[in-house]
DNA sequence: CCGCCAGTTTGTTCGAGAGCAAAGTCGGAC
DNA sequence: GTCCGACTTTGCTCTCGAACAAACTGGCGG
């Protein structure tokens, strides 16, 4: 149990419409932890005992199959909740989560949860708002997936990251956590192979850069017609 | 509006801890709509104004890509609710939901569903869990459809359909629903061609049975190694 | 009863992208 | 500085399944 400013909850979705008081009684009951680069937060198909809330990093949302292939599924950034199983009445997580660097999170125990959907107003509405998304999101993931080549697939996946989590440098957007071509591949069922190909050729057009572990887009809008035009 | 025998609610699971005056209420406020095969409930992208409960009959959630090409998410049976956007504050629905058979439906404004949640015990986690359980059967889909290659993937739903909406017969177990090699492959990912000979070769090796429009697994064992086996 | 058409079958061709192989390179540990 | 391993690049081959084409079939409406 850390003692942590309750600034840092104040300005989130879940939580901002609520007083001082409560917010600071929520951190009362929270874990915080620290989690290093590389670990999970949890399995996949874990006891779904606790929910969290991501304070800092960047986390990727993970199913593995019986084949030992994995893909990802999203990715989670800071103030955003995950491990929300239980408030879907789910016994156990559908996917476990990796950080994707040095993270730090918060979390509670289960059966917090009606506790909280009952007592702060706006809590429930917010979380299930955050279900919505991702439900949408999935969906649309799913779509592209089962329709469109693996060029514009790979378009997507550094589009949405962009979005998501783009940070504005000198030469473009970049995202802001590190990523293997290995990772991209894994987001749109291809191989480390032809993400590495793509990527040189974009270079080479001058549609992104990337170095180890690392991609910025320089030209979005050249990015948006890849993703969308048809030849 | 229509007068309908409240034993139809009594046994669902959003419903079954109430009392029946409580029913009888819901049903009151309910609106009941008969939907002709191949009609569409609602449309992706439209104003999600209403949550519905399916009675009787069965229905395709379908996305639809700019391009034009279409995969079905999922498939909805009697007794589960759908359409339920504005439970996670949505404002349009994610995606269509078609009739695949002449179907019956009660719908209500959204407006009541926090009033549902609110005076109906057991609605709101009845109706979260059965958002949990699209979630996960969807992040399986998806991981599915960018690990497996094609065979494995038609099994895989031909076997998802079986068990959601499967019917003994003599000669096996056939899908309750009409379904074509079309639609099959807008499940896969696939076309119609490809799942249309993948039928032949299993019919020929005992494993379905196929007429126009309906499909009989004869031998669903023989389609889970398929589903999982790797060679 | 016939004709039509949606759904299905089957053959053939061809290209995207997986799989395999091997070499290059960057960054961190020591 | 140097070594090692993780990440990346590139070339080549070969297969799966999409795309195109064309004929067939069974059921429904007139």
């Amino acid at each position: 149990m850390a003692k942590l400013d309750e600034s840092l909850l104040c300005d989130l979705p879940p939580f901002c419409l609520l007083e001082r008081a409560q917010i600071r009684e929520i951190l009362e009951a929270a874990v915080s932890r620290r989690y290093e680069a590389g670990t999970s937060i949890f399995e996949e198909g874990a006891q779904a005992d606790r929910f969290f809330l991501l304070l800092d990093g960047y986390l990727r949302v993970v199913r593995t199959t019986p084949g030992g292939d994995q893909i990802i599924v999203l990715h989670i950034s800071p103030g955003q909740l995950f491990g929300i199983a239980p408030a879907l009445q789910r016994e156990t997580y559908p996917a476990a989560s990796v950080a994707a660097v040095e993270s730090l999170a918060l979390s509670w125990p289960v059966r917090l949860w009606p506790e909280f959907t009952a007592k702060y107003p706006g809590f429930a509405t917010e979380s299930y708002k955050t279900v919505g998304q991702r439900l949408g999101q999935i969906q649309e993931t799913l779509t592209e997936m089962a329709t469109q080549a693996v060029e514009k697939r790979v378009a997507c996946a550094l589009l949405r990251m962009v979005n998501q989590s783009g940070r504005k440098t000198e030469a473009g957007i970049e995202i802001a956590f590190p990523i293997t071509r290995q990772n991209i591949s894994d987001m749109t069922g291809t191989t480390l192979h032809t993400v590495s190909r793509l990527l040189s050729a974009w270079q080479k057009a001058g549609i992104v850069e990337s170095t180890r572990k690392h991609v910025t887009v320089t030209d979005p809008h050249a990015l948006v017609l890849l993703s969308e035009l048809d030849p």
